[in-house]
DNA sequence: ATGTAGAGGGTTTTT
DNA sequence: CCCTCTACAT
């Protein structure tokens, strides 16, 4: 198609300019810098789209997106640009979903069988407890929560158990973290999952890479099959995350990754900002478009999202603007205790509504930590506003559901430890914790998995007793039955029968109080979901009938944003600041806007957490359309005790150009003299300093600003701690501790580095 | 084997 | 505060 036919293609008349040549450039490396509000995913689904129409087969493009809704909903934006057949055969899904559709293809070469299990968040802190509870190692000290999220953060950065736990380098922090044990803990761990024939959340990359890594053959399937690479949200990535993306897209290099630095909010996780910084440098001669212009919110809203992130010195520069009408200011409202801030909230949402006719789904109240919700409904429910919570248990971490997923698991997979000794005693069989106890320690005696002793418990007689031999293999022949089911039958047919005859039916019929009808039916609903499931994938395929095992293939990750709102109910919204992204609403409120609650405290004493909660900031106020209203409380319920709560430091970098205070007649008439002065002084920067700064720029601090006790960071090196300042002025050498290379002399007059935090914060 | 009381611990965010 | 785990009693 030449350059002219293209301007006046349908499915480019909708684009601006810098969002059309977006589309356009197909070929070669892209980056798209997408401003919030300014099209990001009218980008994606277009390009893609127009990739189709240029006559790309879709197999061989793979669209990753961190979410299964983002991949669902650009999926039928797809379709409707172009043709639902094509938009079904593209390998467009979360990074989870798509890696372990491949490891199920491959899985010959990772010596998993086929009908692996995943283990989600609760199946892994169990594993772990288990594994705790066996080496006699205390789970206040190496709390579950913990363990997991070192060994989360090891496998997101590349790092197998064995190399882990031989890594001399870890070992020496870990001890000083007082975590010796960390190591074989991960080895332990991962060996345990193993012998599930498990993978956690994190295996499912960590695999993909070794697997590509290790079978160059296989890796060269899959390169030459995904011409065109595509990845949402890339500021998201993690190092494993980001690794695959290299390996797949070396071949052809047609990698385009959206985002926006700006809006990296996942750090905690194992994000990597850099990831985005670094683009140019990985890829060739990448072109980069920027997405500037703003059409969701005020110029108001705009003006002020852009003065606020200008005080973060990480990052890529551009100027989001709009066109949009100057619209209200920014409401800063104080409350005097969280149940108050509820209820100024729930009656500024009632004054609303009346005045404009907005809907109840025109609104949204967002919070840095879930426990805040409580006081939000509290109020709505008082004024009878009808709300919906994103966010809390989803429906598949439910006891009950997860009882009898636990059945279909073993089913499909009778190695599946968590699934086993979960289902073993229920519905109460007499088997104990004495009997589980000794097939715990057969297994690991034979090292073989439980499910061999639970199935060949006669040969364990003499060890353990006849009576639970009788009732083990009696379970254990039920089981067996359970997977004939699943081979044989539909998956709903099979999960039917296997609630009924599991016996979980008839246990929780038998509860007779609200909680136990409640379980009764969300065991209903479940089985519902399967039906559900079935019938999409017939729509698909009418031809073969989907099994049990590909039902749990796709349960295992979704998440609770992806229940499906079968209730399309006119509702106010509540979620997590998180939770909120991608998202818009006519009216935002941010409530919580306080010292230690958002910025959360955790992120004070480092500089880098501190500009992460700047963005997740940055992240709420973009949600807002027309009006934002940010409240904060003086006083708060935390922990049970009654707490004084200070406004929060953002409040403060606000433009006060932009911001109004209803009902006061200024920032100042809030609170004492010596609070703001406080708050001021630690926002010096002024915004046209900042502005002027170049791009991913580093300003180091002066020699001789630095001494011992410091934790700093280094331009190459990363995070340190100074040991100790050998010398003086212009000689002055640091030893310095860097947390990922060890060791390390540096001479002052020479080093790029910023002070993160001094030795006596 | 099941239930209850009491202690203890946790609050950042999630695929 | 609220949830979960444990210990102990039944």
């Amino acid at each position: 198609m030449r350059a002219e036919e293209e301007a006046y293609d349908p499915l480019l008349r909708d684009l601006n300019e810098a969002q059309r040549a977006a589309v356009l450039a197909t070929e070669g490396p892209v980056m798209i810098i997408a401003g919030a509000g300014s099209g990001k995913t009218r980008v994606i689904t277009y390009r893609i789209a127009w990739l189709l129409k240029k006559g790309v087969p879709p197999w061989q493009i793979i669209a990753l997106t961190f979410t299964n809704k983002a991949a669902r909903e650009m999926q039928e934006r797809i379709a409707r640009l172009t043709a639902p057949e094509q938009a079904k055969a593209l390998w467009m899904g979360t990074f989870h979903s798509l890696f372990a559709r491949i490891l199920r293809a491959e899985c010959d070469a990772i010596g998993y069988p086929r009908n692996f299990t995943i283990y989600d968040t609760e199946d892994t802190k169990s594993l772990l407890r288990t594994i705790l509870k066996e080496v006699h190692l205390d789970d206040s000290k190496y709390r579950p929560n913990l363990v997991a999220h070192h060994i989360s953060m090891a496998k997101n950065s590349l790092i197998t158990a064995d190399e882990y736990a031989n890594d001399p380098d870890i070992q020496a922090e870990n001890f000083t973290r007082g975590l010796p044990m960390l190591g074989k803990i991960y080895q332990l761990y991962q060996r345990r999952l193993e012998k599930s024939a498990a993978m956690d959340f994190d295996d499912l990359l960590l695999k993909t890479y070794f697997l590509f890594q290790e079978r160059p053959e296989i890796l060269y399937k899959y390169q030459s099959q995904f011409r065109y690479v595509m990845v949402d949200e890339y500021q998201d990535t993690n190092t494993v995350q980001y690794s695959i993306i290299r390996q797949i897209a070396a071949m052809h290099e047609n990698i385009c990754v959206v985002g926006d630095d700006a809006q990296s909010i996942y750090s905690f996780r194992g994000a990597v900002i850099e990831n985005i910084f670094n683009f140019q440098k990985d890829y060739e001669n990448p072109q980069i478009f920027k997405l500037e212009q703003n059409y969701r919110s005020t110029a108001n809203i705009v003006e002020a999202a852009n003065k606020l992130i200008a005080r973060n010195k990480f990052q890529i520069e551009k100027s989001v603007w709009t066109h949009n009408e100057e619209g209200e200011k920014i409401r800063v409202i104080q409350a005097l205790s969280d149940a108050d801030e509820g209820r100024i909230v729930a009656q500024s949402i009632f004054e609303t509504r009346m005045q404009t006719r907005a809907a109840n789904a025109d609104f949204a109240v967002l919070y840095r930590t879930n426990n805040q919700s409580r006081a939000i409904e509290e109020a709505l429910r008082r004024l009878n506003i009808p709300y919906r919570i994103f966010g809390g248990l989803s429906f598949y971490q439910r006891k009950e559901v997860k009882d009898l997923l636990a059945y279909f698991r073993l089913a499909v997979n009778p190695r599946d430890e968590e699934a086993l000794t979960r289902v073993i005693n229920l519905p109460a069989r007499g088997i104990g914790t004495t009997t589980l106890e000794r097939l715990s320690l057969l297994a690991s005696e034979n090292d073989v998995p439980m499910w061999e002793i639970v199935s060949r418990a006669r040969q364990f007689t003499s060890e353990l007793g006849s009576a639970p031999v009788a009732r083990l293999e009696e379970f254990a022949v039920k089981i067996q039955h359970f997977s004939v089911l699943a081979e044989k039958l539909s998956a709903l047919e099979a999960a039917r029968r296997i609630a009924m005859e599991s016996g979980l039916m008839r246990l929780y019929y038998s509860d007779r109080s609200p909680e136990g009808l409640m379980r009764y039916q969300n065991l209903e609903e479940l089985i519902n979901a399967v039906k559900d499931f079935v019938e999409s994938r017939q729509r698909e395929s009418p031809d073969n009938l989907p099994s049990l095992s590909a039902f749990l293939a796709e349960v295992a990750l979704l998440t609770d944003a992806d229940e499906k709102d079968k209730d399309q109910a006119d509702r106010v919204s509540l979620m997590t600041v998180h939770s909120a992204k991608g998202l818009e609403f006519p009216y935002v409120y941010v409530v919580g806007m306080e010292e230690n609650l958002f910025p959360s405290q955790m992120s004070l004493t480092d500089n880098r957490e501190l500009e992460e909660e700047r963005r997740l900031f940055y992240v709420a106020i973009t949600r807002a359309m027309r009006r934002l209203t940010l409240t904060f409380a003086r006083t708060r319920f935390r922990w049970g005790n009654l707490v004084h709560c200070e406004p929060s430091r953002f409040l403060f970098e606000l433009d006060p150009q932009r911001v109004e205070f209803p009902g006061q007649r200024s920032f100042e008439a809030l609170q004492p003299r010596s609070a703001i002065a406080g708050l001021r002084r630690k926002s010096t920067l002024s915004p046209q300093a900042v502005q002027n700064l170049p791009t991913y720029q580093f300003t180091p601090d002066k020699p001789q600003d630095f001494s011992a006790g410091m934790h700093i960071l280094h331009n190459r090196f990363g995070k340190g701690l100074i040991h100790s300042i050998e010398g003086s002025g212009i000689d002055a050498i640091a030893l310095i501790d860097f947390e990922e290379h060890g060791q390390k002399r540096i001479l002052l007059k020479f080093a790029k580095m910023k002070i993160l935090s001094s030795a006596d914060s």
